[in-house]
DNA sequence: AGGCGCTTGTGCACCATTTCACATGGTATC
DNA sequence: GATACCATGTGAAATGGTGCACAAGCGCCT
């Protein structure tokens, strides 16, 4: 565990770390904008919204470390999460689907304030290809391997209707894309060496209505019970 | 277990199962529109991407029973999930921020189909209060109020930018909204008793990045090594 | 230089969730 | 009616994640 056996082969960071660091990293860059320059664990945690405990533990995955009795560098942080979150290299992203969904998130700030500029966008409605939407011509399908090369992007968005959605991933699998993010309200499956995200909106207004019934039910029933 | 203990006040559904539940939903609904009857748990489970034994569990929590040998009821399932997942009754929605994501979500068929329509979309900007989007009137805040009493809608959804979205979220709860999805790009702060879900775009992206950026620093890694 | 106060880093126990494996109990067939 | 088959329902082990509590370490102040 302490022994220099050469090029060390970062292990990995668990999952649910994962999906904090980049609440942390923009709560840092907050702090940093501010001229804020060390931050502890306890300040980070009520940024983030979780256990001090937690994000201790979280940092002490990357090869971030801190001073004790003092926090953490702030700046140094940023770095060393950002690294950890694709190299600080910005990813290029090709978005499929033009719809509603497609247009907003080719417009979307955040993603490119995030890293992920929007390289191209892409459907198969002849009606929209050759538009120009949010600056960036929509090509066709058949240009997506094209255009996939040309960017060197590797993260494809999903943003079709439900039915169009496994063929839409399976053309950004064949243009070389190892990571996809789908928006389209239906299970899509990839090969194992691609990585794949979902976002579900009527999904997510589902749990909460789940939380909402359920609520109401115990209320019914507390006042019947006493 | 099987003594009548008066009105049983059902215990919750674990928060996991409860993610599961539209997933299978939608499974369910699409085997029943092709004629479908009965499911098993293994169909369900690859319809859903999941394994077989967790759909078991997860339907146990609900009183939706399966028959041994046969599989379940795929109408009386979709009826039993609809049941937990809000009762079976329409929440509307309240929007608040109509700008470029505002504005896709309005449009989205999903929410609808889900059981939760667009009861109404508010912004702060008098530029698009008063004009019509998706067939919806854009109100101010200041009738918020009013128009969650009118429609008794109880979730709302935020689609601000960043910096507007806790004001957003307060104005909510103030309206006596209990269930919130944040769109906007920021920890938002709520009282105990309302419920609150985080959707964040781009750090979806970053999560798909920092597993990009593994694979590729383990594969480097692996050919250092051999 | 020494002591004090603050914050990190982490062992450990707890909790939620997943998965396996199998007993249980139905259905269909002969 | 008995038997073979099949899928459910669930106990129990394994896994993954969280949070407490505390030892260790660092800087500041005297």
């Amino acid at each position: 565990m302490d022994d220099a056996v050469g090029p060390r082969h970062d292990e990995p960071i668990p999952d649910a770390t994962v999906a904090r660091l980049p609440v942390y990293l923009r709560g840092l860059v907050e702090l940093s904008d501010d001229g804020v320059a060390t931050v502890s664990s306890v300040v980070l945690a009520s940024l983030a919204g979780v256990n001090a405990a937690n994000v201790r533990k979280d940092l002490s995955y990357l090869h971030a470390h801190g001073t004790r009795g003092v926090g953490y560098d702030v700046d140094h942080l940023i770095g060393e999460i950002s690294l950890a979150l694709g190299g600080g290299v910005p990813s290029p992203v090709v978005i499929i689907g033009v719809g509603n969904l497609g247009r907003a998130l080719s417009r979307y700030d955040g993603f490119l304030a995030g890293g992920f500029p929007v390289a191209g966008l892409v459907d198969v409605d002849p009606a929209v290809v050759g538009r120009k939407v949010a600056g960036n011509l929509v090509r066709s399908v058949e240009d997506l391997d094209d255009l996939v090369v040309e960017t060197g992007c590797t993260i494809g968005i999903v943003a079709t209707p439900a039915a169009a959605a496994q063929a839409a991933v399976d053309s950004l699998v064949a243009s070389g894309v190892t990571s996809i993010l789908n928006f389209a309200p239906t299970v899509v499956t990839v090969p194992d060496r691609v990585d794949l995200r979902q976002v579900d909106l009527a999904t997510e207004l589902q749990i909460l209505g789940y939380h909402q019934h359920y609520r109401a039910v115990e209320e019914r029933s507390d006042r019947a019970t006493g």
